[in-house]
DNA sequence: CTGTTAGCGCATTCAC
DNA sequence: GTGAATGCGCTAACAG
């Protein structure tokens, strides 16, 4: 009932009795076209349930109305997050979308790089494994990296330090001072750039005399990680013992407090854990993670209409995280919380 | 270094002193082309360092060498374990693949399966929300249904039924006479013949003397259903309370876990609990998760070669699930457990 | 066995 | 303001 039998622009010309060169100019929109032969051109589109040829219109442009979409890995949360309100926006927006994993292996991530450039997508967006993209990309694609910067390229990012100031506050807010920071892997530039921010942070407040003492756990970003940090971490005695948890991550962070449960520890009253990213687990696990907020669907939202917007020129933009206070986070059990 | 000027076609031919016909045979794999303008084609691609234009090559067929796959929710573990798959398959197999989720709507699943139909992949895999599945597929475009039977298309699945009566299995030998199943959400048809399987095998094994008491609790497949659901049930003493839960998908598992624990009930020893898909996460959990597995790996790779392999027909396939043994099951407490 | 050539469906010059 | 003609890069059918 739908589809007949495929009508091509021809069909649709003659059913409105122009030529296809008429035709063409409606779908583009173009103004030179009198009111008559829009109304009829338009009319033998809806009948003939005609809808362009999208190869065919790719072959004139070299490019399809498509994005690619080039990630590390959808198994992580964070990563499938970003994937869904890409995809989700970029439907709207009529675009489909490739996607890509590199699994976090660089010869890889070349290789998946060029097999989507050849499909030739009028954008792709990627989340680099280092800051090196491993293939440049030709010029008519539009390129935009998000999530991590890239050499050369426009970048849609969080400003890492400032999310993990952020964390600390909190925590110093409600009088812990005995922390612990759980770092992710050295050779990611977000996980160095937490870290640092977090120390930097720390020094701050020392200088304004509050004493602070700040363990940090090199780590992985992943579950695992977390649990078996928090399990060596948290066996000291009460007295030894950091009174808060600053992860780089959420899966971290969960992680700790799995570790934190079974040792019997109660969170958040015995101790506090924040988290970042704020992936969809963190508002669903017992009790509810207090973690620093990515605002991935504004970024994704900025990255499709970026690449989309083929007149302006793409420009990096640095978006602020935000602390989302819940329950995993209580005031410190030994000193008195200062009430900020 | 590596892009030139974008060789074409041409000018390989021209390279190598042949017509553009011969080229397009090498390219073919066409095995009726002599040694010797096959070589210096093969050296003349190489050095020019041509890839074929991927669109124009489209434009012939009227296919684009990419697979769309639709799914109702990349944020679903089980689903991303899917598509992380299926891309992994795909890409090796020089295919790109295009994502679109549903996100269980099934207007939305109308709409998204046309705009990926439009992009004219030569295959579409697609998880249906319902079993009739919202518009028709054209013929050149091979499609292929996974995880759930779609009217009118071959399917990749699992036998549910099969997978649900091992974990009943499971727990019967170890001892458990009161279990509680935890029901997906009604109106997929996978949560009703894994609901269906279960009580069938309750049935036959109480037929063989067994006496066996099963609660049946419908939810959903998330994690907080789970969760919901086990804090109400186990409240109960003790001696009411039944020994052992079988959830109809890992994310409820996890969640009665968690409630479990919240409850001061001890996994295993107190209670068991057997999940349903095998995620990623049940294995990182602790306790590991003990699980049915879905082999989600191989079901990817026949689903892709599947509807890649042009000239055979697509059939049907339907998979055993597998029980993986892990640390959330232990002999029931209060029985001798029969050591099958 | 290999060269030549006609389209694939559309967008975009040009003429008119 | 509109129509006719050209070509995007490639494959396949046909000739040789």
């Amino acid at each position: 009932m739908e589809t007949e039998k495929r009508a091509k622009i021809r069909d649709v010309a003659a059913h409105a009795g122009v030529s296809v060169g008429t035709v063409s100019r409606v779908l583009a929109g173009n103004p030179a076209v009198k009111h008559g032969p829009l109304l009829r051109v338009k009319a033998a589109i809806e009948e003939l349930g005609y809808r362009p040829n999208q190869v065919a219109r790719a072959l004139r442009s070299n490019r399809i109305n498509v994005i690619g979409l080039l990630i590390p890995d959808i198994l992580n949360p964070y990563f499938a997050q970003l994937a869904n309100e890409l995809e989700r926006i970029a439907a709207d927006a009529g675009y489909a979308l490739i996607l890509s994993s590199s699994h976090n292996d660089p010869k890889r991530e070349a290789r998946q790089l060029v097999a989507v450039l050849e499909q030739k997508p009028v954008a792709i967006i990627f989340v680099p494994t280092s800051e090196k993209l491993a293939a440049d990309v030709p010029a008519p694609t539009r390129a935009l990296s998000i999530d991590r910067p890239a050499l050369g390229y426009a970048a849609i990012t969080v400003d890492q330090r400032q999310g993990a100031a952020v964390a600390l506050d909190h925590l110093v807010a409600l009088g812990h001072r005995r922390i612990a920071y759980f770092a992710g892997p050295d050779n990611t530039i977000n996980a160095r750039e937490r870290l640092d921010g977090f120390l930097n942070r720390a020094e701050e407040i020392s200088a304004t005399g509050t004493a602070l003492s700040i363990d940090v756990h090199p780590g992985d970003f992943d579950f695992q990680s977390g649990e078996q940090i928090a399990r060596d971490l948290l066996q000291k005695p009460r007295g030894e013992r950091v009174t808060a948890i600053a992860a780089a991550s959420d899966q971290q962070a969960i992680g700790a407090i799995r570790a934190a449960r079974d040792l019997g520890l109660a969170v958040p009253t015995d101790l506090s854990v924040v988290g970042f990213d704020d992936i969809t687990l963190a508002s669903l696990i017992v009790p509810r993670l207090t973690t620093v907020q990515q605002p991935v669907g504004e970024m994704a939202e900025t990255a499709v209409r970026a690449v989309l917007a083929f007149d302006a020129s793409l420009e990096s933009q640095e978006f602020l995280a935000r602390l989302i206070v819940r329950d995993s986070t209580a005031p410190c059990p030994a000193e008195e919380p200062d009430r900020a």
